[in-house]
DNA sequence: CTCCAGGCTTTAG
DNA sequence: CTAAAGCATGGA
């Protein structure tokens, strides 16, 4: 019910606030995290990071305790670029989580075009009105909704919520994973996973890249948004401007270790750490 | 007032 | 194929 961990390299303020999640508040000493239909809290004393929650096992895959980040750190010092030498001094405690398919999917359709925190209060009033009431140890809360409660509404519903013309996206993939499932997207290569997410209506290159590295551990993906494009252009000299090619730049540079490189880079740059 | 936010779909050329 | 218009909303 309770584990703890080396804080050098799990900072739960870096984990959270680090743009790959929406649902966690300030909670006591630390945070509540919510995630599908589970929570958990989490806090640290700067030396060990402690999760509580009624699902361990399901956090300690959330929060990717299995992998070393010293290893990813170092690993990511080897490239020798000043800025994300940088990132990584300043945000060595991120980790990647590993997050619910189908959340990511709905989460980051919503964030296209969108700031952070209109995208959580967009997020949370979907989970008040169409998820299930949950209990827990720390306060009862709304699950995420399932893609069949989701189907169940029609756009002028999300138009209400303040989801601006990305209504019809979201019940138009809802009704769609509603009939179809999404087992089909299991099991896949990065780049055929991308080529499957983008036949859905609302899912574009970034938001598609968004989806593979925190719903399927794609970690080869490298997600390009615009804090993306102004950092390429100020912190790496960069002179492209086509987004596909920046992805491929970076990409092809970073390799199995884009994903990580990306939030490092990120959440140093939005942050203004 | 304009500009921007983890961009995408649609339409025009 | 690429380029650009149009898109909801709210904060700076």
């Amino acid at each position: 019910m309770k584990f703890d961990y080396d804080a050098t390299y799990f900072n739960p303020t870096d984990v959270l606030e680090c743009g790959q999640i929406f649902r966690f508040e300030p909670f006591r000493e630390g945070y509540r995290v919510y995630s599908a239909d589970k929570d958990c809290y989490v806090y640290t004393d700067g030396a060990k990071t402690v999760v509580e929650s009624g699902d361990s096992d399901y956090f300690y895959n959330y929060f990717d305790l299995a992998r070393d980040y010293s290893e990813i750190i170092s690993h990511a010092r080897s490239f020798n670029v000043a800025a994300l030498n940088d990132a990584c001094e300043k945000a060595k405690g991120v980790r990647l989580l590993n997050q619910n398919r189908e959340e990511m999917i709905y989460s980051f359709i919503i964030s296209q075009n969108n700031n952070i925190p209109r995208i959580k209060g967009i997020i949370s009033r979907i989970c008040t009105g169409l998820g299930q009431k949950m209990p827990s140890p720390f306060g009862e809360f709304y699950a995420f909704p399932t893609s069949a409660a989701l189907a169940s509404e029609e756009p002028e519903y999300y138009k209400a919520l303040g989801a601006g013309y990305r209504d019809s996206f979201i019940s138009d993939t809802a009704k769609r994973i509603r009939a179809e499932g999404i087992s089909q997207l299991e099991n896949l290569s990065y780049d055929e996973l991308k080529k499957q997410l983008l036949t859905y209506r609302g899912i574009g290159p970034k938001v598609a890249d968004c989806i593979c590295l925190f719903g399927f551990g794609k970690r080869d993906a490298f997600p390009v948004d615009t804090w993306i494009e102004k950092l390429y252009r100020e912190d790496f000299g960069g002179e492209l401007t086509d987004r596909k090619k920046i992805n491929t730049y970076f990409t092809s540079l970073f390799g199995e270790y884009s994903g990580y490189v990306q939030q490092y880079l990120f959440y140093a740059k939005r942050s203004n750490l």
